[in-house]
DNA sequence: CTTGACCTTGACGTTGATGTCAAGGTTTAT
DNA sequence: ATAAACCTTGACATCAACGTCAAGGTCAAG
Protein backbone atom coordinates (compact mmCIF):
# COMPACT_ATOMS: atom_id res chain seq x y z
CA UNK A 1 0.00 0.00 0.00
CA UNK A 2 1.11 3.44 -0.67
CA UNK A 3 1.31 5.87 1.97
CA UNK A 4 -1.82 7.97 1.84
CA UNK A 5 -3.56 3.71 2.13
CA UNK A 6 -1.53 3.81 5.52
CA UNK A 7 -2.13 7.17 6.57
CA UNK A 8 -6.06 6.51 6.33
CA UNK A 9 -5.66 3.27 7.85
CA UNK A 10 -3.20 4.60 10.78
CA UNK A 11 -5.39 7.62 11.57
CA UNK A 12 -2.43 9.57 10.68
CA UNK A 13 -1.40 12.60 8.39
CA UNK A 14 1.13 11.32 5.31
CA UNK A 15 3.00 14.32 7.19
CA UNK A 16 3.73 12.18 10.38
CA UNK A 17 4.54 9.38 7.99
CA UNK A 18 7.34 11.13 6.07
CA UNK A 19 8.55 12.40 9.67
CA UNK A 20 8.95 8.89 11.48
CA UNK A 21 10.76 7.99 8.42
CA UNK A 22 12.96 10.78 8.49
CA UNK A 23 13.27 9.95 12.58
CA UNK A 24 14.46 6.29 11.40
CA UNK A 25 11.14 4.83 13.24
CA UNK A 26 9.91 3.52 10.00
CA UNK A 27 11.69 2.46 6.68
CA UNK A 28 9.58 2.16 3.10
CA UNK A 29 10.46 0.24 0.27
CA UNK A 30 10.22 2.26 -2.74
CA UNK A 31 8.35 1.69 -6.45
CA UNK A 32 9.89 2.34 -9.24
CA UNK A 33 8.01 5.69 -9.95
CA UNK A 34 9.70 6.51 -6.58
CA UNK A 35 6.06 6.17 -4.07
CA UNK A 36 6.74 4.57 -0.67
CA UNK A 37 5.14 0.97 -1.03
CA UNK A 38 3.86 -0.09 3.20
CA UNK A 39 3.35 -3.81 3.75
CA UNK A 40 1.00 -4.55 6.73
CA UNK A 41 3.99 -4.74 9.48
CA UNK A 42 4.05 -1.08 8.90
CA UNK A 43 0.47 -0.50 10.17
CA UNK A 44 1.69 -2.52 13.26
CA UNK A 45 4.85 -0.01 13.53
CA UNK A 46 2.71 3.00 13.23
CA UNK A 47 -0.23 1.89 15.39
CA UNK A 48 2.28 1.17 17.66
CA UNK A 49 4.05 4.86 17.97
CA UNK A 50 0.86 6.67 18.01
CA UNK A 51 -0.50 4.56 20.74
CA UNK A 52 2.72 5.60 22.41
CA UNK A 53 2.16 9.31 21.47
CA UNK A 54 -1.18 9.18 22.89
CA UNK A 55 0.38 8.09 26.83
CA UNK A 56 2.80 10.72 26.21
CA UNK A 57 5.76 9.27 24.89
CA UNK A 58 8.09 10.69 22.55
CA UNK A 59 9.19 9.54 18.89
CA UNK A 60 12.83 8.69 21.08
CA UNK A 61 10.71 6.62 23.46
CA UNK A 62 8.96 4.82 20.88
CA UNK A 63 11.86 3.84 19.17
CA UNK A 64 12.59 0.79 21.30
CA UNK A 65 9.37 -0.39 21.06
CA UNK A 66 9.10 -0.13 17.18
CA UNK A 67 12.75 -2.05 17.18
CA UNK A 68 11.15 -4.81 19.23
CA UNK A 69 8.27 -5.46 16.69
CA UNK A 70 10.57 -5.34 13.73
CA UNK A 71 12.88 -7.82 15.70
CA UNK A 72 9.85 -9.86 15.07
CA UNK A 73 8.45 -10.06 19.09
CA UNK A 74 4.98 -10.00 19.07
CA UNK A 75 4.18 -6.89 21.58
CA UNK A 76 6.39 -3.47 21.10
CA UNK A 77 6.78 -3.46 25.07
CA UNK A 78 8.14 -7.16 25.34
CA UNK A 79 11.91 -6.41 25.07
CA UNK A 80 14.40 -5.25 28.08
CA UNK A 81 15.19 -2.05 26.43
CA UNK A 82 11.18 -1.20 26.53
CA UNK A 83 10.69 -2.30 29.32
CA UNK A 84 13.70 0.21 30.85
CA UNK A 85 11.31 3.06 28.86
CA UNK A 86 8.09 1.86 30.67
CA UNK A 87 9.60 2.73 33.69
CA UNK A 88 11.82 6.15 33.31
CA UNK A 89 8.06 7.17 31.78
CA UNK A 90 6.23 5.77 34.72
CA UNK A 91 9.25 7.61 37.21
CA UNK A 92 9.26 10.87 34.97
CA UNK A 93 4.76 11.01 35.11
CA UNK A 94 5.18 10.30 39.15
CA UNK A 95 7.59 13.29 39.24
CA UNK A 96 5.79 15.28 36.71
CA UNK A 97 2.16 14.42 39.41
CA UNK A 98 4.32 14.84 42.62
CA UNK A 99 5.17 18.80 40.41
CA UNK A 100 1.63 19.48 39.65
CA UNK A 101 -0.11 18.55 43.26
CA UNK A 102 2.91 20.97 44.77
CA UNK A 103 2.16 23.74 42.64
CA UNK A 104 -1.79 23.16 43.28
CA UNK A 105 -1.11 23.38 46.86
CA UNK A 106 0.88 26.57 46.58
CA UNK A 107 -1.55 28.53 44.25
CA UNK A 108 -4.44 27.70 46.46
CA UNK A 109 -2.45 28.88 49.37
CA UNK A 110 -2.02 32.09 47.53
CA UNK A 111 -5.69 32.25 46.31
CA UNK A 112 -6.61 31.36 50.22
CA UNK A 113 -4.78 34.26 50.92
CA UNK A 114 -6.17 36.82 48.21
CA UNK A 115 -9.62 35.52 48.74
CA UNK A 116 -10.53 33.48 51.79
CA UNK A 117 -12.97 30.91 50.87
CA UNK A 118 -12.75 31.18 46.91
CA UNK A 119 -11.01 27.16 46.76
CA UNK A 120 -13.37 24.74 45.56
CA UNK A 121 -12.65 21.16 44.47
CA UNK A 122 -10.32 18.46 45.49
CA UNK A 123 -8.56 16.30 43.59
CA UNK A 124 -7.82 13.36 45.39
CA UNK A 125 -11.50 11.55 45.39
CA UNK A 126 -13.85 13.83 43.94
CA UNK B 1 18.17 52.13 38.66
CA UNK B 2 18.91 50.56 35.68
CA UNK B 3 18.11 47.06 34.03
CA UNK B 4 21.18 45.38 34.92
CA UNK B 5 20.80 46.32 38.41
CA UNK B 6 16.94 45.42 38.42
CA UNK B 7 17.83 42.02 36.77
CA UNK B 8 20.24 40.93 39.56
CA UNK B 9 18.03 42.20 42.61
CA UNK B 10 15.31 40.52 41.08
CA UNK B 11 17.37 37.45 40.14
CA UNK B 12 16.30 37.47 36.13
CA UNK B 13 18.22 38.38 33.11
CA UNK B 14 18.14 41.41 31.41
CA UNK B 15 16.82 39.99 28.17
CA UNK B 16 13.71 38.75 30.24
CA UNK B 17 12.84 42.05 31.76
CA UNK B 18 13.06 43.42 27.97
CA UNK B 19 10.86 40.89 27.15
CA UNK B 20 8.16 41.88 29.75
CA UNK B 21 8.34 45.44 28.49
CA UNK B 22 7.61 43.80 25.26
CA UNK B 23 4.73 42.04 26.06
CA UNK B 24 3.53 45.34 28.05
CA UNK B 25 3.90 43.94 31.60
CA UNK B 26 6.12 46.27 32.81
CA UNK B 27 7.14 49.58 31.75
CA UNK B 28 10.25 52.09 32.43
CA UNK B 29 11.11 55.18 32.13
CA UNK B 30 14.42 56.80 29.73
CA UNK B 31 17.37 58.34 30.80
CA UNK B 32 18.60 61.18 28.56
CA UNK B 33 20.84 58.69 27.05
CA UNK B 34 18.21 56.03 26.29
CA UNK B 35 18.42 53.68 29.44
CA UNK B 36 16.11 52.38 30.86
CA UNK B 37 15.71 53.66 34.69
CA UNK B 38 13.18 51.98 37.53
CA UNK B 39 12.26 52.47 40.82
CA UNK B 40 10.95 49.89 43.43
CA UNK B 41 7.74 49.55 42.50
CA UNK B 42 9.17 47.74 39.48
CA UNK B 43 11.20 45.02 41.57
CA UNK B 44 7.39 44.37 42.85
CA UNK B 45 6.43 43.62 39.73
CA UNK B 46 9.14 41.49 38.43
CA UNK B 47 8.96 39.64 41.90
CA UNK B 48 5.21 39.14 40.94
CA UNK B 49 5.99 37.85 37.57
CA UNK B 50 8.69 35.78 38.91
CA UNK B 51 6.65 33.88 41.13
CA UNK B 52 3.79 33.49 39.51
CA UNK B 53 6.18 31.79 36.60
CA UNK B 54 7.52 29.73 39.08
CA UNK B 55 4.09 27.81 39.26
CA UNK B 56 3.73 27.82 36.29
CA UNK B 57 1.15 30.56 34.99
CA UNK B 58 2.27 32.25 31.42
CA UNK B 59 3.28 35.93 31.22
CA UNK B 60 -0.63 36.45 30.57
CA UNK B 61 -1.61 35.10 33.37
CA UNK B 62 0.42 37.18 35.13
CA UNK B 63 -1.21 40.78 33.55
CA UNK B 64 -3.89 40.93 35.31
CA UNK B 65 -1.96 40.58 39.14
CA UNK B 66 0.71 43.51 38.00
CA UNK B 67 -1.72 45.63 36.79
CA UNK B 68 -3.63 44.95 39.94
CA UNK B 69 -0.31 46.30 41.68
CA UNK B 70 0.11 48.70 39.61
CA UNK B 71 -2.98 50.06 40.49
CA UNK B 72 -2.01 50.21 43.58
CA UNK B 73 -3.50 47.14 45.80
CA UNK B 74 -0.94 45.74 48.38
CA UNK B 75 -0.94 42.31 46.77
CA UNK B 76 -1.23 41.44 43.01
CA UNK B 77 -3.91 38.97 43.82
CA UNK B 78 -6.91 40.80 45.68
CA UNK B 79 -8.22 41.94 42.35
CA UNK B 80 -11.45 39.66 40.87
CA UNK B 81 -9.30 39.43 37.89
CA UNK B 82 -6.25 37.59 39.22
CA UNK B 83 -8.70 35.53 41.66
CA UNK B 84 -10.43 34.93 38.22
CA UNK B 85 -6.91 33.55 36.53
CA UNK B 86 -6.13 31.37 40.16
CA UNK B 87 -9.26 29.59 39.90
CA UNK B 88 -9.03 28.91 35.96
CA UNK B 89 -5.50 27.36 36.90
CA UNK B 90 -6.22 25.71 39.56
CA UNK B 91 -9.21 24.07 37.07
CA UNK B 92 -6.12 23.33 34.85
CA UNK B 93 -3.62 22.17 37.28
CA UNK B 94 -6.60 19.45 37.95
CA UNK B 95 -7.25 18.57 34.57
CA UNK B 96 -3.03 17.91 34.09
CA UNK B 97 -3.50 15.58 37.13
CA UNK B 98 -6.29 13.80 35.91
CA UNK B 99 -5.08 13.63 32.69
CA UNK B 100 -1.28 12.35 34.25
CA UNK B 101 -3.22 9.76 36.34
CA UNK B 102 -4.60 8.69 33.64
CA UNK B 103 -1.65 8.33 31.58
CA UNK B 104 0.09 6.40 35.01
CA UNK B 105 -2.40 3.69 34.89
CA UNK B 106 -2.32 3.23 31.20
CA UNK B 107 1.47 3.02 31.30
CA UNK B 108 1.28 0.53 34.35
CA UNK B 109 -0.73 -1.55 32.64
CA UNK B 110 0.64 -2.27 29.76
CA UNK B 111 4.30 -2.45 32.01
CA UNK B 112 2.45 -5.23 33.62
CA UNK B 113 1.26 -7.08 30.80
CA UNK B 114 4.44 -6.90 29.11
CA UNK B 115 6.76 -7.62 32.20
CA UNK B 116 4.37 -8.57 35.30
CA UNK B 117 5.74 -7.76 38.77
CA UNK B 118 7.71 -4.86 37.55
CA UNK B 119 5.27 -1.74 38.44
CA UNK B 120 6.87 -0.58 42.05
CA UNK B 121 5.37 2.50 43.62
CA UNK B 122 3.00 3.93 44.29
CA UNK B 123 1.63 8.10 43.79
CA UNK B 124 -1.08 8.44 45.97
CA UNK B 125 0.22 8.16 50.28
CA UNK B 126 3.73 6.68 49.61
C1' DC C 1 -5.70 15.39 -23.67
C1' DT C 2 -6.80 16.98 -19.63
C1' DT C 3 -8.73 16.88 -15.08
C1' DG C 4 -8.07 15.12 -10.58
C1' DA C 5 -6.19 12.32 -7.21
C1' DC C 6 -2.22 10.63 -6.04
C1' DC C 7 2.87 11.09 -4.96
C1' DT C 8 7.79 13.57 -4.36
C1' DT C 9 11.25 16.83 -1.79
C1' DG C 10 12.08 21.16 0.51
C1' DA C 11 11.36 24.59 3.53
C1' DC C 12 9.03 27.81 6.55
C1' DG C 13 5.42 28.34 10.55
C1' DT C 14 3.69 27.02 15.11
C1' DT C 15 4.27 27.82 20.86
C1' DG C 16 6.75 30.47 25.12
C1' DA C 17 10.17 32.44 27.32
C1' DT C 18 14.02 33.37 26.87
C1' DG C 19 19.64 32.60 25.19
C1' DT C 20 22.87 34.37 22.34
C1' DC C 21 25.12 37.00 19.04
C1' DA C 22 25.76 41.26 16.21
C1' DA C 23 26.96 45.90 15.87
C1' DG C 24 27.04 49.77 18.04
C1' DG C 25 26.49 54.03 21.66
C1' DT C 26 27.68 55.69 26.77
C1' DT C 27 30.03 56.18 30.88
C1' DT C 28 33.58 55.48 34.34
C1' DA C 29 38.09 54.55 35.66
C1' DT C 30 42.84 54.40 34.85
C1' DA D 1 42.98 57.74 25.29
C1' DT D 2 41.57 53.46 25.90
C1' DA D 3 39.87 49.51 28.18
C1' DA D 4 35.98 47.74 30.94
C1' DA D 5 31.51 47.65 32.00
C1' DC D 6 27.45 49.32 31.09
C1' DC D 7 23.47 50.13 27.78
C1' DT D 8 20.62 50.02 23.00
C1' DT D 9 17.81 47.52 19.10
C1' DG D 10 17.33 43.66 16.05
C1' DA D 11 17.17 39.24 14.80
C1' DC D 12 18.07 34.31 14.71
C1' DA D 13 18.15 29.71 17.73
C1' DT D 14 15.92 26.56 20.96
C1' DC D 15 12.29 22.15 21.71
C1' DA D 16 8.56 18.47 19.31
C1' DA D 17 5.78 16.90 16.19
C1' DC D 18 4.01 17.93 12.94
C1' DG D 19 0.76 21.66 9.51
C1' DT D 20 0.90 23.91 5.42
C1' DC D 21 2.48 25.70 1.26
C1' DA D 22 5.32 25.48 -3.04
C1' DA D 23 6.51 23.44 -7.25
C1' DG D 24 6.45 19.66 -9.60
C1' DG D 25 6.22 14.32 -11.23
C1' DT D 26 2.81 10.10 -12.02
C1' DC D 27 -1.15 7.75 -13.30
C1' DA D 28 -6.03 6.20 -14.26
C1' DA D 29 -10.46 7.74 -15.95
C1' DG D 30 -13.24 10.44 -18.88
Amino acid sequence: MRIGELARRAGVSTRALRYYEQQGLITARRSANGYREYGEADLRLVSEIRSLLAVGFTLDDARPFVDCLRAGHESGGSCPESVAVYQRKLAEIDDEIRALLTRRAEVAAQLTTACPGCVLRKVGKP
